[in-house]
DNA sequence: GTGATGACGGAAT
DNA sequence: TATTCCGCCATCA
């Protein structure tokens, strides 16, 4: 039995995100153990496989949005499904209040 | 080994 | 409030 990479525990602590919340890169890394990994997380899920089944959708920016360009199809994925487990976007910005998935 | 990059964060302007 | 700039740290060329 070999420790959990850092990879992996970020795929733990995404996939414990409860639906209708969001948790930011930042908020993720910390609980990781690694508070100034907020970039690595992005790269972890930048580098997850479409079939991961994975809520990557609810991890957002600290600014309370998706990281990607509003043109992007990733945007709207994400925000669609965002949106169906009650996620309010609210100006193009998530409620504060839907913050804090741990 | 060195420099550039990034699904970021936070402070400074 | 909006932009800009720098820091952080694992990966890649």
């Amino acid at each position: 039995m070999r420790e959990l990479t850092l990879h992996e525990l970020i795929w733990q602590l995404v996939a414990a995100i409860p639906p209708g919340r969001v948790a930011t890169y930042g908020q993720i890394a910390r609980q990781a153990g690694y508070p100034r990994h907020a970039r690595y997380v992005g790269q972890t899920l930048k580098n997850l496989p479409a079939d991961t089944g994975l809520p990557w959708h609810r991890v957002i920016n600290a600014r309370g949005e998706p990281s990607f360009p509003k043109q992007s199809p990733a945007y709207r994925l994400q925000r669609e499904r965002l949106e169906a487990e009650g996620v309010v976007f609210l100006n193009g910005r998530i409620s504060l209040e839907r913050f804090g998935a741990f």
